[in-house]
DNA sequence: TATGAATGAGTGTTCATTCAT
DNA sequence: CATGAATGAACACTCATTCAT
């Protein structure tokens, strides 16, 4: 209302609708997992009709493709400076994001489509993946610069040690193991003192 | 007549096709998924009847447990004694098996499944996981006997960061990355590094 | 706009179509028994899908209490005053019936259930069994007042004596005896005679 | 052993096993119905496999068959001479039998095969139907000979007189009447009463 | 003879999708 | 736009029956 916009003719599509879908989509493939979620549940969780989510997205896969699109990175911790300080704590903001939303149940819902659907891991890349790496990159590079650590040091490989052992903890049961992101960058910073070996 | 040895009577259960279909559900699980496969697709691929999985495995899920339990980690090559070649070998060891046996993919289903199915996630780890970083230990512990790495270092934290960058760098859609083990194994030996810091 | 009657959004679900479900239902319901028929005959007889059915009725069970929830005792013959005759048109009018439905299929399917199903039996106490039993009973009770049987009779005792020899005819392969209900009447009416004996 | 009879070569057929699978057959067909039973539950209760069944009867029908075949009426109490007594003593003796066997079911199960399997409901009749029928004519005509009923009373509407308010009581849900039997009897005598009205 | 393996047909039910209102 | 009806394909599982030992 107020709005002079130019639309289409027609009741317009309510927004609420579509963002209740999609939450209510993305909630139930972290739970279910894509082949056992129904587009009833969605339906039924966002008080429309199944007809609804056919009018807005195609298939199952259009639908699913488009709430994972919607997710974002939460806005991280602003950097201290502190090289040590700052790469736990997003660390530790990855691993709370991740047991919050039943992160892991996710992944592998995506890992395991990625054969028949791979656009569900690429847009779980592009949108958590790649901007938590690039954060820590900067975080790293800076430090780098600052010589804390060895320039010649692969930071790419770093982030990859950095994030890994949480994925190793949890594939082992060991979940939720406390300091898990301290013993991480500890071993990295150690690993690329600047002084060498 | 005289002969008493344990023999059933009947027709023996063909142990062909016991294993034609173990591999073809191991197979499908891997390439789609747990919800996704059917017992109709593994019937077809082991070249038997319906009825004939059912009459070995009550359910579904019993199939694909039974599946996953017959998953065995590779023999391990046989330590050098060189705690660097050592560890390495293990760790290309287990990305290649990975990656034969499309493992994301399988590792990916029992993530998704682990509220509905929680034993295949758990025999994936208890097959495969836990053997592999048993052997990582161990060498890692030879290497502490042997005055290599500090004497108070955490072993499974060590080997959550052995393995983790692998993950890590899938995740990424950074997979095969060449010399990851090594520079995994190369970190991990520097932050350990008996001298300390 | 204005028209605030109350009309369900969305296309009216088609009442012919919940006709010929019921119909074909307790049609294969009498002829094949209950584990016999399969939703599929349903299905095909009805000419509608079998996920049409299961929109309405969310099980076989559902349906087929449904079905038999439906069937209603046909009008009765309005009295006439002579008891003779009203109970052996209530008779009469029975036997006919059960013929019509194949009725005695019907009975024993719900018989056959009870210990499975039991709505099936109750129901069809409730929807064609008592309502006729309460005919039959209200003449003689008439007859009663009019000094015609005795006083101290047992009423649910007469209308057993009354509708119980179709049963016992049937089950002796006598089923169809011309004659029967003006019998059983005949016996009734000079056994609770009001000058006793 | 010690048999001299002449009989076909190989190991006979075990007749303990022949007996077993009959009983067993039976049980279930009263408790569960026909389609509801499977040969897996007799073959399970029998304690035999399921082939023995079959090479002993084609089909499932063939056993049901030669199970209902086997039923026989008990005993009857012998008759006392007194009318009065004997006829009730018959028919509290049917109704106990039908309970211990839960033969509603089994009643119920043989007409609502009758379409499908004749067979089932025409042994019922012959085994247990029309034996007892017989004992309570004989009785009525016992009575007639010794002039207490009515000459040109027909015996068969009377036995169904009798028998028939078991039937309307069971499936007016008022089963286990206690009387019943006595309350038959005085109706028929006393419609039947040689002083006629 | 007796067993257990093997099978094909069939069950009730679910689901993503399309259709009519 | 939004709804509920309708559908066809698929699913896990059962069963009477036949086969091989």
């Amino acid at each position: 209302m107020g709005d002079t916009e130019t639309r289409s003719a027609g009741r317009p599509r309510s927004t609420e609708k579509d963002a209740a879908i999609l939450r209510a989509a993305l909630e139930l493939l972290a739970s279910h997992g894509y082949t056992r979620m129904s587009l009833s549940q969605v339906a039924a969780a966002a008080q429309v009709s199944k007809s609804t989510i056919h009018l807005r997205w195609k298939t199952k896969a259009d639908l699913l493709t488009a709430a994972l699109a919607a997710v974002r990175m939460a806005d991280a911790p602003p950097p201290s400076g502190d090289t040590r300080a700052d790469l736990t704590a997003i660390l530790e903001d990855f691993a709370a994001t991740v047991e919050r939303v039943n992160g892991m149940a996710l992944i592998g819902t995506c890992l395991a489509e990625e054969a028949h659907t791979p656009e569900l891991l690429a847009l779980l890349r592009e949108r958590t993946v790649l901007p938590r790496r690039a954060l820590l990159r900067q975080v790293l590079e800076q430090a780098r610069d600052r010589g804390e650590i060895r320039p010649d040091a692969d930071p790419e490989a770093a982030v990859s040690a950095l994030l890994g052992p949480f994925y190793a903890d949890y594939m082992a049961g060991r979940s939720g193991r406390t300091g898990w992101a301290g013993d991480a960058v500890d071993l990295v910073l150690a690993g690329l003192d600047a002084a060498g070996r």
